[in-house]
RNA sequence: GGGCCGGUAGUCUAGAGGCUAUGACGCCGCCCUGACGCGGCGGAGGUCGCCGGUUCGAAUCCGGCCCGGCCCA
């Protein structure tokens, strides 16, 4: 008898990924559409922001496991959504247009600018959707949304109407985080810190009661017009008479007290402190505890106020030189030192931050903490470790969400104020909202009649649209059927640097309009990092183009390598040659079934010992790898699978039983079957496993073997055979180990004669073994 | 200052009380073995960060320290 391969090419050749994707997009296997038998499995997939190219090769990774949980909850027999959105709102795109078409937001027409914005993410977004479908994501891509959308827009509109009718948002006046690059105010989210240098300068203040000298270290004199206090640690004892005392400000000559108070630490410069406002968050709650009266010195537009005198209309950083210069010279320093300090700066801009009492909306989130806390705890995390991230945030929050912006490219804020006596008017919800432009949907000012309003021309966070995405996937407010069924979601998957803004605030907004959890896990990825651990960004120049390395190397190895490259939730460094090797593993399934694919696959068959030891192996590995798609840790089924296919399948078994396969050594026809049936079970059992994490491979495979439907329509398998056998691997690959070592050092040929003793436990495999070495038999 | 994670062969990694410490890449040697040379087989290479403790026995548990990364104050 002849054996022939089916599968004749000796490679799997990637170039049929595309074509086999074509295939699936023509049969629609990925549709979904709400199930009566089904449970609804609803992925909150993480709207990608096309902030320019390219697109980082470690959320590309993130984006091939996401899928493999779509995959995964398939072949578990749910009805999955797996929608696909792009997020568009927002500060980066405002940032690179300026910066590519060389023009400043503020003076172009509002109009035209919105529009140059969202011309520039239809380009990046249309390679990004490319790269989406060329890992193979199965998601919904018939209908994927944008968060600048009408549609998305008018639903973020909504729930704010709701949530200011229900007394959780509130207008205030209080010190907040701005940054005057980029002209709008900051959420503690968005602010970063940054080691920098600067110079801390010592002061001499004069105490009013007995004249004498006061020395004050400060890093920000430029605030001296608005020092209200001069702090200094009660039991600091250089101090201890200064108490309650007054010190005269230079420069300014207004006089402030000298209080204890334990936020001065005596050994940063000379323990006295200036309390300013707002020098730091320090400040702001000093302000607050001491009942200071605020001075603002420095303006929305990063310059000094009239408040500074002499030095008003100078930059900070002018004002600082001009007034360290002009004490210096009035013999008012004593020192200037050179100290690095942790300086909080926009995240985006990398500007330090000023902290300038702003007229903001806020949304209430202080009061919703502790049930919060209990809420995540309806959810599952994955991996649970990083639940901590969560947790350690809620904790931190000290003030309400500030959500107005004053940006252009984002959400307006659906309000109107009465012209004459500034009642503010909301507009009914279901339609979006531009205050700054359109026509004011009120007759007359519900107050005083007044027919005259002025349209809000501030925006909303972005982080406002983002945080809804659950509501806007489940078609909240739009399809109450859908709505039900679909929410709360199934999984919210995510990378771990975004849980104090996306993860924090969805929960917190859905829970405020909801009242329930948002989502059922939430599944927090590692970061991607370079070769040697670090961060990759443009200016490190270690950035890696998901498209070449997708090019040539394939989606199949891209996702094969990000499954088994770092266990859930840890960072992952992303190195090509990594990626290369791991893509060996699929030239050696596509050998494998190729082997396989010379026999036929028969129906009943009588198996011997060595079919029963590998199933009994392919059951365990069935049951590992399954227990780690329960938790949606690919590195484990990935890991797993490779080592048995490869270590034990391969290596061990396909050499046992190879004669047996091809009929040689006096080996019935009944055995023969048993190695045929044994070898495609397998390797049946091993497509359907790995089929979420390299879907292209998979089903060519299935479909050219054992199906004309595809593999992605089919179930995980069950670990249904006995695991008996397994108690003989250690011995079975250990004895296979001695014989191969005994031929090497004999300068033996693999296939010459040897003469050795099977182990007795092992005499049950004993006809293929001697077939399988070429063992002399004595008797 | 606090939290989390990590420190195991040149590089990366498994291992969470017990036989000569796992695997991958790289390196060396041998092999055209009727799927695969992107293969097979074999080999060299390690004070398991440091110190102390618990134990008959410690990469593994405990304490302290050092180093790195990330996040927060």
């Amino acid at each position: 008898m002849e054996f022939t391969p089916k599968m004749k090419e000796a490679r799997w050749d990637i170039s049929r990924e595309v074509e086999i994707y074509n295939q699936w997009e023509k049969e629609g296997i990925y549709r979904f559409r709400l199930s009566p038998r089904k449970t609804n499995f609803v992925i909150d997939t993480p709207p990608p922001y096309p902030s320019g190219r390219p697109w980082h090769i470690g959320a590309a990774a993130q984006y091939s496991q996401i899928d493999m949980i779509a995959r995964t909850a398939r072949m578990s027999g749910y009805a999955v959504y797996f929608p696909i959105g792009i997020d568009r709102n927002g500060l980066p795109v405002e940032l690179y247009v300026e910066r590519t078409y060389n023009i400043y937001m503020r003076s172009v027409p509002r109009e035209k600018f919105v529009e140059i914005c969202s011309h520039a993410l239809d380009d990046l977004e249309s390679e990004m959707i490319k790269i989406m479908k060329r890992m193979g994501l199965s998601g919904d891509f018939d209908q994927y949304y944008r968060t600048d959308s009408e549609d998305y827009r008018k639903l973020t509109q909504a729930t704010f109407i709701e949530l200011w009718k229900r007394g959780l948002i509130y207008i205030a006046t209080r010190p907040n985080n701005y940054c005057w690059e980029c002209g709008t105010t900051l959420a503690d989210a968005e602010v970063d810190y940054e080691e920098m240098p600067t110079k801390l300068v010592y002061i001499k203040f004069k105490v009013m009661e007995d004249g004498r000298d006061l020395i004050i270290a400060t890093t920000r004199p430029e605030l001296l017009s608005s020092c209200k206090a001069v702090i200094v640690n009660p039991r600091d004892e250089r101090y201890l008479d200064l108490h309650w005392k007054h010190a005269i400000v230079p420069l300014y000559g207004h006089q402030v007290e000298i209080i204890p108070h334990p936020a001065a630490r005596p050994e940063f410069g000379t323990g006295a402190v200036m309390v300013c406002s707002y020098g730091d968050y320090t400040d702001v709650l000093l302000f607050r505890e001491l009942g200071l009266e605020e001075v603002i010195a420095v303006g929305e537009d990063g310059k000094m106020t009239d408040s500074a005198g002499k030095y008003s209309g100078m930059s900070i950083m002018e004002a600082r030189e001009a007034i360290t210069r002009d004490l210096v010279d009035m013999g008012l320093v004593t020192k200037i030192e050179e100290i690095i300090h942790r300086t909080p700066v926009c995240e985006r801009s990398k500007t330090p931050i000023e902290i300038i009492p702003m007229k903001e909306y806020y949304l209430k989130q202080l009061e919703f903490a502790d049930k919060l806390l209990k809420l995540i705890d309806r959810m599952k995390f994955h991996p649970p470790f990083h639940k901590r991230l969560l947790i350690d945030w809620i904790k931190s929050l000290r003030i309400d969400w500030p959500i107005s912006r004053r940006r252009y490219y984002a959400t307006e804020i659906p309000v109107w104020y009465c012209a004459r006596c500034g009642e503010p008017h909301l507009p009914e919800p279901g339609r979006y909202y531009k205050p700054w432009k359109d026509n004011p949907p009120f007759e007359k000012c519900s107050k005083c009649g007044n027919s005259e309003f002025i349209g809000e021309s501030r925006t909303f966070d972005t982080w406002m649209d983002s945080s809804i995405s659950p509501l806007y996937v489940s078609r909240y407010m739009k399809d109450e059927k859908f709505f039900r069924a679909t929410y709360p979601n199934g999984i919210r998957p995510q990378g771990k640097d975004i849980v104090r803004t996306w993860l924090y605030y969805t929960i917190l907004r859905c829970y405020q309009l909801t009242g329930k959890p948002s989502f059922k896990h939430v599944w927090i990825g590692g970061m991607g990092l370079d070769e040697h651990g670090q961060k990759m960004s443009k200016s490190r120049g270690n950035v890696i183009d998901p498209i070449p390395i997708l090019e040539k190397y394939g989606a199949d190895v891209f996702r094969f390598w990000s499954a088994q490259e770092a266990s859930l939730g840890e960072d992952f460094r992303i190195s090509e040659q990594r990626i290369q090797t791991a893509g060996r593993f699929i030239t050696k399934l596509w050998n494998i079934a190729r082997y396989v694919s010379c026999f036929p696959f028969p129906k009943k068959v009588e198996l011997i010992p060595s079919d029963k030891w590998i199933l009994s192996e392919l059951s365990l590995t069935v049951k590992k790898s399954l227990e780690g798609y329960r938790e949606f840790n690919f590195f484990i089924p990935a890991t797993r699978i490779r080592y048995f296919t490869w270590n034990i399948f391969a290596d061990h078994y396909i050499e046992m039983c190879k004669s047996r396969a091809y009929g040689l050594r006096r080996f019935t026809v009944q055995e023969q079957k048993a190695a045929w049936y044994t070898l495609h079970t397998v390797l049946k059992t091993i497509l359907l496993l790995l089929a979420p994490i390299t879907p292209f491979i998979t089903d060519e495979i299935w479909r050219r073997l054992y199906s004309r439907k595809s593999i992605h329509l089919s179930r995980f398998p069950e670990p249904i055979w006995s695991t008996r056998y397994a108690k003989y691997t250690d011995e079975l690959i250990k004895f296979n180990s001695e014989v191969w070592t005994i031929k090497k050092e004999k300068g033996l040929s693999l296939k010459d004669q040897i003469d050795v003793e099977i182990p007795k436990n092992l005499k049950i495999f004993r006809r293929d073994l001697v077939a399988m070495h070429n063992i002399i038999e004595n008797e």
